[in-house]
Parts: C-alpha cells; sequence; structure tokens
DNA sequence: ATATGTGCAAAGGGTTTGCAGATAT
DNA sequence: ATATCTGCAAACCCTTTGCACATAT
C-alpha cells in the first residue's frame, strides 16, 4: 500500500519512509518531534534530519500535508480529500471532518464573488471539544 | 484609534507600536520582514526584535492575528471578525472575504455533527485570481 | 551498476532572551 | 516615580546542507 504510493512518486521504498508513514498514519496530526521520538523506540539510528528531507520530499509528491495550525508547530497528515480540521483548544484533539459539499459551498461562494478559480483549501475551526465542554 | 485600542490592551503608546499597527493597517496580510524594511526607511534605529516583542504582545491582547497559510511565512492583519483569505497561488494576491453566513453555516454543521463548541475560525482558499486567470 | 537515500556534523536562519538605558504614564 | 518598552548582542532554537557511506532498484 504505501509501497505502491512512494513508487508512484518515484521515491524508494525504504524502511525509514516506511515507518514515517506508518507514524503518520496511525497517529495523523502528528508533529516532527513526536515523529522523530516515537520512531527511535524500533529504529534508534533514524536521523532527524532524513526525517526533514523525507516530508519535504513526500510532499512535493504529494503524498502528505502539512497541517498548519494556529500557536502550534506544523503537523502532518496523510494527503487526503479536502476536509476541515477541528481543534479542541482545551485538550488538543484534532478531528478531521469531512463535509466536502459545505467545502464545496463555500469555494464557489467566494468563486461566485471574486473570480478566483479555487483550486485547494485550508480550514480550521478552534473550540472546546464534547468531553472538555462538560 | 490605535492608541486607543492599544490602551484598551493596556500597552502603552510607543512611536514603534504605533509604526507597526499602521504598517499592518495599510498593508495587510504583511510578514515579519516587510514590516521591519517598511519601518526602517523612516525609523532606522527600529529594532527586528522589538518588532518579535510587540506582535507577541499584541497578539495576547488580540488586536492583531497571525495569518499562516500554506507554504509562507506567517503573516500579520489587524483583528477582524472572522472571514476567508483567498489565495492567488500565481501572483501572491491575498484578498480578505467576509462571508459570515457562510462561515457561520459551516460551524453550526460541525458543531452538529461533533458536539464541539467552535469558538473561532482560520480559513484559506487557494487558486487562481481572476486576472491572473486571464 | 547506478541513482537515491541515510546519518552525521556543521552551517544557517529565524526567533527569543537578558540587560542597561530610554520612554510613557 | 515607576513600570514598561526599546535596542543591542548573545543565546537558542529548528531546519537545512554537504559529504561519505549504505541501500534500493
Amino acid at each position: 500500500m504505501f509501497e505502491q504510493i512512494l513508487k508512484n512518486g518515484n521515491l524508494k521504498v525504504t524502511p525509514q519512509r516506511m515507518a514515517i508513514l506508518q507514524e503518520i498514519n496511525t497517529k495523523g496530526h502528528i508533529s516532527i518531534d513526536e515523529i522523530y521520538e516515537n520512531i527511535k523506540k524500533n529504529h534508534p539510528s533514524m536521523s532527524l534530519a532524513t526525517i526533514y528531507k523525507n516530508l519535504t520530499s513526500m510532499q512535493e509528491v504529494k503524498i502528505i500535508d502539512e497541517v498548519k495550525l494556529p500557536n502550534q508547530k506544523p503537523r502532518y497528515e496523510l494527503t487526503k480529500r479536502p476536509h476541515i480540521h477541528l481543534v479542541c483548544e482545551r485538550c488538543g484533539m484534532i478531528k478531521d471532518i469531512h463535509l466536502e459539499e459545505a467545502i464545496d459551498n463555500l469555494k464557489q461562494s467566494c468563486e461566485k464573488e471574486t473570480g478566483y478559480k479555487i483550486q485547494d483549501s485550508s480550514i480550521a475551526l478552534l473550540g472546546i471539544c464534547k468531553e472538555c465542554e462538560s
């Protein structure tokens, strides 16, 4: 699965890349440091520089996306269809919501209003999650 | 005007802060370097450290907001009601759109779906502007 | 066999910090 | 008069780079 994705991007399949993708896949919205710390447990020789280089190259071929949230270090996720990041400002939980029609409506309103041709979106909503609220 | 806003935040009114606010106000979505370069023209002793410190303190009292866009250094704008950033990926133009009902709808859909209580938003749409398109 | 990738250490760049002197209230 | 702010320089990140060796194809 990730093997094929890497090959499609003309990237070689290395244990380091596989470990990074696995980590991003299971944790989602993960920071560089978290990736590094987690992978070091099973792969002690893993270098931070390798992580940086691979996050860059895998972004270039659109395997992963960088997620920039207010007041946070960048995080990384597997590339998915357009979605919304819901961020709990108390516990830090980040949840994806796939409300594609809502995003499409927003896109279309903006296109109509401005003549822009929208190709991509970066949407975060910030608040308090159900658990923290109660 | 800016004098009053600073006082409301318990920040002293200094020429440096006024210059920073003026710069953000006229340019909008401006980067730290742009602020520094522009202000130095009329205010050669202005220090970069002062700009950093003030961007931080003015964010803390919600006079300004940091805008994080994909593949860009952070930019700064005066705090406004929730709005959308439209970014032209060809010419770099950044345009605000105040589609508050659309944003409210999005918020409400997300709240209904997840039980989150949404307090804030960070929305960017990326594409090609009318001028670049033609 | 060859191009690519990895790890290391050094370099680079942006941001933060501490402090002494200056300024706003 | 006092707390706050500014400018400078140093410190402190985080990220990138160059290179020799290792690995995937």
